[in-house]
DNA sequence: TATGAATGAGATTTCATTCAT
DNA sequence: GATGAATGAAATCTCATTCAT
């Protein structure tokens, strides 16, 4: 019991070091030898526990996402409409990355770009988050809230696309600033230009008339 | 003049290798080699032109974006209405990303996370550009074809985000099949999610009025 | 006497395991964490038993070379004439290399080359077993069965360096084929070349006189 | 020309450096630390001339034996009979062992025990030596001088082992003594174990017949 | 201007070995 | 006695960069 609370904690405290150290100096600048020390472990401990460097690298996001992932899931139960379930995962994504930033900054400026990640393990887990985004979007149009002949995975991107956007640039200027909500603004425009329009707009026209001019 | 000649041609030599050598392999690695190789340089050669090479990388865009942005603002002038130069102007970053993936590879792959491509040269004409985008967008608050509440920077990131998603997903994909062309869709969503609706839509509503009735 | 037994059987598992590993990839391309698995033990447990890989080495061939040389010395004893000797000699490294593969490996690819052997306990069976060749060849001398002439060194170095030579190449080609048997043949030579031919020959050769003519 | 010269100094001093430091501690245990400190260049250029540590080890043959085997190949042309020939290309061996001592070590404690090297260019001056044994057993076959029943292969294996087991000795106790001349001693038997006894013999036998006795 | 040649400075990785339990 | 866990100490190899010619 001790022996793995032990262990655990020193696996944990390479990955903590390594999510340190790859998140502030990128994966090609980071050193084997600064996330030892930054760890408090020896070089060779490091390699006792993965296999290499990509391994290591890889091994980070599995841990993080999944947690994650799992809670996305539990949430998406209990929360009913399309457009909700939406706002849902993008405040989770976007949670996710403001309050990790060494994750986001790992995931977003080393990991995405790496073709073998998409291999590793670790990327299943931002699969199924993206498996969710994409479900919200397909129930959306089975629903009716959401026009027929809109492709899904577009949306998806654009979400996607612009969530990294905005944490690609908060990275880049140093993530000096806090970084401003533009989910729901995000949302309100792509929401705005896939819904469907046909039942509702008739409820929300009111017209006046002009008194009728008698001659 | 025949020895500028030459100079002009053995740094665009340099230029092409490098961008072809990055764009494949990435910035780490690709190696200073393999480009003076590509080039038909010596390695030392590079060093007469470009200080080091992290400089090259950063010399790169210069050129292609400028020629780039030169297009774009010569065409602007003949475009009328905000929504159609949007279009333009994210028909000019797809073409430029599908006709020179090396191009649009070392863009999204490798400059787009240097902090200090932001402070190079060619950082400049990336700036060009996207500041038309805003102009674009601003213009059409200002005409009313767009809502008043919209934010022009969240609808510019949500469009240059959604495009670079694309290409991210394409690159790391291998470019193996053509990418379809996203744009058309993808505007649809979000100028009609910021469309004014109010003016447009009271000219299309044809209202036959009863008859009214005299008491 | 449990605990002894199972000691002994440790301490075998790890010197059979040590064989194996130091035949198959030779001493520099073997890891104690090969061995200790193989020998289904710690790695630390090695430790318990032998200080040093180098120990671990040289502590193999002390059984199996002793065994083999035991078993010579009875067999000595039996055998009538140096030229039987030899040849029995001869066929026991032939046998002893041939039949246990990983220990020719390990004698003639990793330890005949250990300047620290020499001084190592395992050695000593080697030499008794060289001693035994050399008495062999040395008595042929004293009988008159070999020249007066000849070294004894040399035809030991003769015989041992033909067999170690043969046996060298079989491991160098992968011990594919069966290795033949090229004692008898290989001895055919050396003794006939060192065989005494005066005496012998005298007693061979029936010359049946004509009748002797009286004057 | 004097880049050649100056290249080909290096190169050279590398290769110089290389054997000394392998042929005194043997491959494994040299550092190519080591064999750049010897040659008086950097670690780094080692890796200019030849990609590996294997590839440095490979290399070092080519020059020397090829040097050697061209002198016995002019050489012989000139030499008539078998027994010559066999005698001038053992002392060919014998002089090339003992006058480059840190080469026989390499050649016999290094690099016979590798298998790749049996696939590496330097192998083959080797086998080509080897080559030349084997013709002039042969040769001495077809001659007459030897026995029809002979078989080349084991012939020159002991010739070579012989030899071979002579320099291992030499080596392992650390080359202090000048190393005995063998070559003749060794030959006289193995040819006098090959040689065709028929015709001669008969002139040797000198028989005198003691007196009649008269009864 | 152009470059062949050389290297300084590290980085990753391996493994025999130790030691607390 | 047995071992899981940890590491010290190196070794090979890579590459951006420099400089004499």
């Amino acid at each position: 019991m001790e022996n793995d609370y032990k262990s655990k904690d020193k696996f944990s405290s390479i990955i903590d070091a390594a999510l340190k150290v790859f998140g502030e100096k990128g994966y090609y600048n980071a050193t084997i030898s600064e996330i030892a020390r930054t760890a408090g472990v020896s070089e060779a401990t490091i390699y006792e526990y993965f296999g290499s460097k990509e391994d290591l690298l890889f091994a980070i996001p599995g841990e993080i996402t999944s947690q994650a992932v799992d809670f996305l899931e539990s949430m998406n139960a209990y929360i009913k409409g399309a457009e909700n379930k939406i706002r849902a995962i993008s405040y989770g994504y976007f949670n996710l990355y403001r309050d990790n930033p060494d994750y986001s900054s790992l995931v977003l400026l080393d990991l995405k770009h790496n073709r073998k990640f998409m291999e590793a393990e670790g990327y299943k887990a931002v699969q199924r988050s993206a498996g969710f985004m994409l479900n919200a979007i397909q129930e959306g149009k089975e629903s009716g809230e959401f026009r027929e002949d809109i492709d899904p995975y577009l949306v998806r991107s654009m979400i996607l696309g612009t969530i990294e956007h905005f944490f690609f640039r908060w990275h880049l200027k140093g993530r000096k600033d806090e970084i401003g909500d533009f989910i729901d603004p995000m949302l309100d425009v792509i929401i705005g230009g896939i819904r469907n329009e046909l039942e509702p707009r008739s409820y929300q026209i009111n017209i006046t008339l002009p008194p009728a001019s008698t001659a």
